[in-house]
RNA sequence: GGCCCAGUGGCUCAGUUGGUUAGAGCGCCGCCCUGUCACGGCGGAGGUCGAGAGUUCGAGUCUCUUCUGGGUCGCCA
């Protein structure tokens, strides 16, 4: 039966107590980890978000009528005990954080009884997800997702304090707001009002945010929720939360000074780490050549040799092919894997051929000196000597090969080494390396569209000094913007913007946009360009994934509270849900199709 | 949309070449227990083996379909 709480006031969290307080008069509520009754002696633990304290029924110390009712407590009762804390009469336990003291109770309050929870309440439970997210509530309890949420919301709240100080606004932009067909698909709301028409969830606050910068608001940021409307991953989420920010009269270097800085305070301040400034910075096109990957695990190196020139004139048919077609051959050296089962390597090709390639050449040096490799017979012994010196191979080492166009060879090994690395265990799981890779290109060919498309947005501006090109070879045109990147992840990125209406017209023709689409989609803003605009930058983090790195978590669930699974419905809410014919038919709306 | 992995009491799992009544640990229920903290002791309940169809004398086990959850490729300016 519940009780009130009526006349009792919390005065500590349970692991707030400590020796200090012996001999006070506390009032602690929460939940029932675990009662032990000894047969009239009863322990109770009572856990709330901070930890878990002691509560001694003792004959003699409690009244009979409250050891009685102590032990009927089942797990997950929520309680209030007021008593007196005191140094533990039996064993101090090392295992907890209030382990020298207890609480020898006066009153017991039964606030609310519980159902046995469909899975323990405790740290790392191996439940299935499945029943994690239905009884998300439940999971939430668990020690270690409330370190996570509280980790977050120290994250968040460190963020506005450090932005705050450097001048920046936190300013909220709209959530309902119009379309725009390029990058990610919108979720779209129907209008009642005007209907046939949709607002649409923003992907990120872009244009509102370049529109404070033209409101003079000079320093702008948001922890802004953005939604994608596209499929599920480990780390991606179709809805999930940006740390946003927009700079006014600044360039590439102002933007990665202050976010460094932003960067190494809260890792200091939440884990202790220091994060050395500046952090490494590196091309896109090295990250490309040296990792295969604009994302590049520099935590080891294993990087990519290129080889093309050392096996053009070889005789092995595979290499050469891809060489005449415009591609090229690159390697990477798995060292000590030289010993690897056929079997094994087998396994490797496949993965390869998952990521594009059409077959993975190697060469295995063994320790003894001699070499199995698949492609030996059809090359000289200088040949592969000279491959194997220009991949540094010494006996013992496994040297993979991938022979096709750049984006598939670079797209095949780098996958590959990070797969090695996991299988090796090269990676320091404890180690936080940042690197800002810069100079993206501008933009990339899209075969499906035949047409080029923004790698960043349409809105990032050209480098100066490769300008001339926009015409006759765009895509070798690169931007000024950057990403940072910690452990082979994409935390954020951001560019300095066009600023210049000529500029971005050029943008828009080189895009594949009639002036009158340019104007129809983004009209608002280049009219607001022509009333003076301030240059300007900004970048976007992915919070969630910043928490997911600094909680060590494989998944972006674990992160949030109320995830979605892999097909974007929430196993709690059921969302999404039919809706009734009498909210279609104010909308407008007829289903067509019913999955 | 493609490929891969998993589904057996509330939870986590075992279950042999297809063969009696499907097991274990934890949890749960009852009784006992005055210094436990992974408390302990004794006893007990709890399963349409995700669902459907098929093969077979016989299916948790084999085949097909399907559902559920996870990973990944495509996709994610």
């Amino acid at each position: 039966m519940a009780e009130s709480m009526k006349g009792l006031k919390r005065t500590h969290r349970c692991k707030e107590l400590s020796g200090a307080n012996i001999g006070e008069t506390v009032t602690i509520m929460g939940w029932v980890q675990k009662n032990r009754n000894k047969g009239g002696l009863v322990f109770v633990d009572v856990r709330d978000r901070s930890g878990i304290i002691q509560v001694v029924f003792e004959e003699g110390r409690s009244e009979a009528a409250l050891i009685e009712k102590a032990a009927k407590l089942r797990a997950e009762y929520v309680v209030a005990v007021t008593g007196r804390v005191e140094k533990r009469a039996g064993a101090v336990n090392e295992n907890l954080a209030t382990g020298e003291i207890e609480i020898i109770p006066d009153e017991l309050r039964v606030l609310s009884e519980s159902e046995t929870p469909p899975f323990p309440i405790e740290e790392n439970v191996k439940t299935k997800e499945e029943v994690r997210l239905k009884y998300r509530y439940l999971d939430l309890r668990r020690p270690d997702m409330q370190r996570t949420l509280m980790m977050r919301s120290r994250v968040a709240t460190l963020t506005r304090q450090f932005l705050a100080e450097e001048g920046f606004l936190e300013i909220e932009t709209p959530v309902l707001i119009g379309s725009t067909p390029e990058g990610a698909r919108d979720y779209l709301v129907p209008s009642r009002i005007h209907q046939g028409h949709f607002y649409a969830l923003p992907q990120s606050p872009q244009l509102f945010k370049q529109l404070l910068m033209c409101s003079g608001c000079d320093r702008y940021f948001q922890l802004a929720k953005c939604f994608r409307d596209e499929d599920l991953r480990a780390d991606r989420q179709p809805e999930f939360t940006q740390i946003d920010m927009e700079l006014s009269f600044v360039d590439v270097d102002d933007v990665i000074d202050v976010n460094e800085r932003l960067l190494a305070r809260i890792f200091k301040e939440v884990l202790g780490k220091e994060i050395p400034l500046p952090i490494p910075r590196m091309t896109w096109q090295e990250a490309m050549d040296r990792y295969g990957s604009d994302k590049p695990d520099i935590r080891f190196g294993m990087e990519l040799q290129n080889v093309t020139e050392v096996v053009k004139n070889c005789g092995f048919a595979v290499f050469k092919g891809a060489i005449e077609q415009g591609g090229t051959v690159r390697g990477i050296n798995a060292k000590g894997q030289g010993a690897m089962p056929r079997k094994k390597i087998d396994k490797l090709v496949e993965f390869a051929k998952g990521y594009g390639a059409k077959g993975l050449a190697y060469i295995a040096l063994q320790e003894d000196g001699t070499v199995k490799s698949s492609f030996a017979k059809f090359m000289t012994e200088e040949e592969m000597g000279a491959l194997i010196e220009a991949m540094k191979g010494e006996n013992g080492d496994l040297l993979l090969f991938a022979a096709d166009q750049n984006k598939v060879v670079w797209d095949v090994l780098g996958a590959l080494r990070l797969e090695l690395a996991r299988q090796m265990e090269l990676v320091d799981k404890n180690d936080y390396r940042f690197l800002w890779v810069t100079e993206f290109p501008l933009l990339e060919w899209s075969e499906e569209q035949d047409r080029f498309v923004a790698m960043h947005h349409p809105f990032t501006m050209p480098m100066e000094e490769d300008l001339p090109f926009i015409d006759s070879d765009p895509g070798r045109v690169r931007a000024k913007a950057y990403d940072i990147v910690l452990n082979g992840t994409e935390l954020g990125g951001g560019s300095v913007r066009i600023f210049n209406p000529e500029i971005q017209n050029k943008m828009f023709e080189v895009l594949g946009f009639t002036p009158e689409q340019a104007n129809e989609q983004f009209g608002f803003l280049l009219t607001a360009f022509k009333y003076g605009v301030p240059p300007h930058a900004g970048l976007a983090y992915g919070f969630d994934r910043l928490i997911m790195l600094m909680a060590k978590q494989e998944s972006i669930r674990d992160v949030i509270a109320f995830p979605k699974i892999k097909d974007a419905s929430d196993l709690m809410t059921e969302a999404p849900t039919r809706v009734d014919e009498k909210q279609l038919e104010e909308l407008g709306l007829v289903i067509r199709q019913e999955k």
